[in-house]
This record gives C-alpha cells, structure tokens and sequence, in this order.
RNA sequence: GCUCCCAUCGUCUAGCGGUUAGGACGCGGCCCUCUCAAGGCUGAAACAGGGGUUCAAUUCCCCUUGGGAGCACCA
C-alpha cells in the first residue's frame, strides 16, 4: 500500500462464460499496470457460484488471456478452495460483535421489498435481525450472517478514476457475509481475497463502484489496508447500450478466429478508454512505459469494429513478412477445418507477403487473399473473374501469352513485355492486366499482376493461362 | 422508485479559463495506379440545453435532458 511497495493487480473473472472485450480491457489494464512498475499481477478465478461455473469456462478464459499475452504471476487462485478461509473471517466478525445471524427468510424479505418498493423507498434490508438478542432465535432454523454496517455517516471511494464518490451509509444496507448454507458470498470472498493475496490496486469495471462502498465497510471492520481503486468505465455497443453479441460481446477466441492480432487488440482496447494525446498507433512495449490511471476516461466507449480493423491492418502492414507468414499458416493450421500449406504454398505466401499484407485488414483475409497460391491448377472463377474472361478477352490472353512465354519470367520484364502487347494491340494496360490477373488467381482483385506471375513461375502460370485460353 | 456515474465531430478521443476546438476511424474529392489496397493532399463533420461564477467559458458550479451502472442467500 505504501508509495515505495511493489504494486500486485489481480484480474478476477468469474467463470460463468468466456473471457468477454469488456473483461479483457480490464485484465488489460491490470497487467499493464503491473507491469508499468515492475509489480505482479495475478488471476484469481471467482467460481463461488457452483451453479454458473464451469471447467470449460476456466479454460476458456485462460485461453483467452494466453491468447491476449496477459500473463500473469504463479498459479491462478480458485475462490471457492478458499471457502473455509471466508467462513472463519465471518466467524470472526460475528465474535466481535461485527457481524451477526439473521433468520429472516426469503419470502419475508420478499415481503420486504415489496412494501419498500411500493412506498417509493430505497430497496434495503431494514435490519430487523441486527439488535435482536440471540435468545430470541429459532431454534435450529437457517440464519445468514450479515455485516453489522454503520448506519450513520458516509463512506468515501477514493478513486483513482471516478474521483472521490460518496456513499451515505443510510443508503448502504448489512450485507450478507455467509449464505444460510454456509457458503460465502462475493462480498466477503472479494475482500478477504484481496487482502490474502496482497492486492494494492483493484482496476475493475464501474458496475463495481457501488459495491466499493460495501466492501470498504467490511475492510473497515476488520481493520485492513484499503487498497487504490480504478473503476473503468464500461463499453458500450455501437448503438449505447449494453454489448450484445452481435455488436462485439464475443469471447477473445472469436477476435482470433476472425483473424485479429492480439497485439492489435491490445492496443485497440488500450484507446478504449485511455489516451496518450494524439497517439493511436501504441506498440504493447509502448504501453508498458505510458500507462497510467489518470489517462483512463470517465465516459462509457463504444465498440468500434471498424476502428479494430483499421489497426489491425497497420498492425499486419507492420509486422515482419517471415513473421506474417507464420501467423497465416498457424492461423489455418487451426482453422476450420484446419488446413496445413506445404512447402510450396509457404514460400509463395512469404514471397507475395508484400503486396499481400496491404491489402488485408486481418489474417482472415490475407488468407483468402493469398488463396491462389495454395495449390498448383486451373483457378475456380469468381463470378467477376467469369465476367472478364469474355470470348474476346480469351483472344487478347492467348495472344499474351504467346509474348510471355517468350521473355523472361520476372516481374519487370513481364510488364515491359505486356505493356508492348498492350501498344500494339492498341489496347490499355488494364485490358490486358485484368485478363490475366482474372486467370491465374480467379479474381479480379489481387497484388501486382506481375510479381505474381512471378511468384507463381513460369510453368504454373502458363498452365493456368492455357486453361482459360482453351476453356 | 432509490443510490451512484457519465456527456467535445457518426465513433474513439486531445483539450485541464483566452485555441482558426487538434488527431484517429469512417465518409466525400483529388493525386498515384495493371485491379484492389496502401500512400499523399484535401473536404464535410462536435463542445446536449438552460442558468450562474468570471474581464473571459468546451473548460468551474447548479438545474434540465439524455445515456449507463447498482440496489439478490449472482458475481
């Protein structure tokens, strides 16, 4: 908690489904928090419903934040193993007075409830269990232990984003630490955990702000260090409101499937939210040595899928050929179904990797870009491409061919030999380009004609422009 | 209903009393050009409304409106 400590974040997801933007930009700034000043960050799984957890979902997550490159320090710590811990905190409290057994049953608080809602006033527990002496109990009957809270005075979020935030504790009710079944609630496990594992700083998302209050009381009554708060804000879907599925609510694993790269995503996650003035191209390692709570926003963001894709284009723009080329083979590699490039197909991937990559928003479609390299043949055409290929067309491709196959089979002197035909033909660069470009990739959108036929070497593409001219 | 938070181009945002209100995405135009991109130049596009405070408000305060979150024996 001092200046001079090292500081140690945690990411806390429950695993009741996979690892959503919304919690990936929060685990996101946790770690680059952590990793700003040299402290830990680790992940504690918060699977105290037994009811929504699922083995598949703490998989999923894990994925997902190996995927993202979040990494945190030894092993993720599992809440619920640490019930019993939980429960002797609330035994605790309630031996000191701090806490005690309330016998109230659902349908009386049902009740409760409903008469507070229909008279307009704030929905709360009114404490009917709180001064009641212990002789008065049912016998053997369920009973819950709740926090005995203050009930006058204020509690005040410090927050390192929101600013000071004020909570009357009149508004604040005594919540429940120990469920009847004597399981803990989030509450109490949030606390105690926080302070079990050390935590300094607590980067979570603003639904919590509220519950800061709540869980400051019960930091208070036991007399522990309160830790910094961030409370982000939440992001929003392209319309306002709340994320849909539709609107980008996906699991990471689904930004990696539609080909993303996490670095990109980082950094788009990173703008949601946070600035560093102008700049918007912002390199992980950059973000390392920027990241601070003050730049992190107060408003809501939205998910801007167009903006992801403008990134992760300059993303892909910037990356190393060799390197790009790995991504798209080990990106099809687990695909589905999954599709292996052999040899050939890797080397004509790398070798077209310059003028495949700016054409490509995301390794998606730098593979379906780069499709025509994939295997040796006559082309299936697009229906574009099958427009091209007129029977007049066909004439100007024979004829073109005839000229290439007798020059050089390298890029420059192929379009030399082109533009020649072209002029002699009397005939435009592009009528004769497009042609060509349409029957050896099969369409009419791709790299550089030239550096193509190059790539493809001579045999292969006369094969396929021997099958157009025949066709 | 109650509590809390938020409010600059369509979107992400810079701005921290005096600016021609800047950048990015997207959109339009031009250039480049074998297609599509990329790139360069360029255009349209914002301070939600009303009160204050101040010599001066996008900026500080209040209200309204509009968004959002929370009010469980969920997390």
């Amino acid at each position: 908690m001092t200046k001079d400590s090292t500081p140690v974040l945690r990411f806390a997801p429950s695993p009741t489904g996979y690892l959503h933007i919304g919690g990936a930009r929060t685990a996101l700034f946790n770690w680059l928090y952590a990793k700003h000043h040299g402290g830990k960050f680790l992940l504690r799984i918060e699977d105290t419903d037994r009811e929504r957890s699922t083995p598949a979902a703490v998989d999923a997550i894990l994925k997902g934040m190996e995927w993202l490159g979040l990494d945190w320090y030894g092993e993720p710590v599992f809440q619920f193993a640490r019930a019993d811990r939980h429960r002797a905190v609330a035994e605790q409290l309630l031996a000191a007075g701090k806490a005690y057994r309330c016998y109230a049953t659902a349908a009386e608080l049902d009740e409760m409830r409903a008469a507070q809602r229909a008279a307009g006033k704030p929905i709360h527990y009114d404490g009917r269990w709180r001064d009641r002496d212990p002789s008065e109990a049912p016998q053997g009957a369920p009973f819950v232990i709740r926090l005995k809270a203050q009930q006058s005075g204020e509690t005040i979020v410090h927050d390192q984003v929101q600013g000071d935030v004020r909570f009357a504790h009149d508004q604040l009710d005594d919540m429940i630490l120990l469920r009847s079944d004597g399981t803990p609630t989030y509450m109490l496990a949030v606390v105690v955990d926080d302070f079990d594992m050390g935590i300094t700083h607590v980067i979570r998302g603003a639904d919590h702000l509220n519950n800061a209050a709540r869980q400051l009381q019960l930091i208070d009554a036991m007399g522990w260090p309160v830790p910094v708060y961030a409370h982000v804000p939440l992001i929003h879907g392209p319309d306002g409101a709340k994320l849909s599925k539709r609107h980008g609510a996906l699991g990471v694993d689904e930004y990696r499937k539609m080909g993303y790269l996490a670095e990109a995503m980082r950094n788009y996650l990173l703008r949601l939210g946070w600035s560093h003035g102008d700049d918007e191209f912002i390199p992980t390692a950059q973000a390392i040595e920027w990241f601070n709570l003050d730049s992190i926003g107060k408003s809501p963001a939205r998910f801007d899928f167009k903006k992801l894709d403008n990134l992760n284009g300059q993303y892909i723009r910037a990356m190393d050929d060799a390197d790009l080329a790995a991504s798209v083979t080990d990106f099809l590699a687990v695909a589905e179904p999954p599709r292996q490039l052999d040899k050939k197909a890797q080397a004509r991937l790398k070798a077209a990797m310059p003028g495949l990559k700016e054409r490509a928003k995301t390794i998606l479609e730098l593979a379906e870009g780069a499709e025509f390299l994939f295997s040796d043949g006559p082309r299936t055409l697009d229906d574009a491409a099958a427009k091209i290929l007129t029977p007049d067309a066909r004439k100007v491709l024979a004829g073109l061919t005839a000229a290439l196959a007798a020059g050089n089979w390298l890029a420059p002197d192929l379009e030399t030999a082109t533009r020649a035909f072209a002029d002699e033909q009397g005939l435009k660069l592009g009528q004769a380009a497009q042609p060509l470009r349409a029957a050896l990739t099969g369409r009419t959108v791709s790299p550089p004609i030239f550096e193509m036929l190059q790539i493809l070497g001579k045999e292969e593409s006369l094969a396929r422009l021997n099958a157009c001219i025949t066709a």
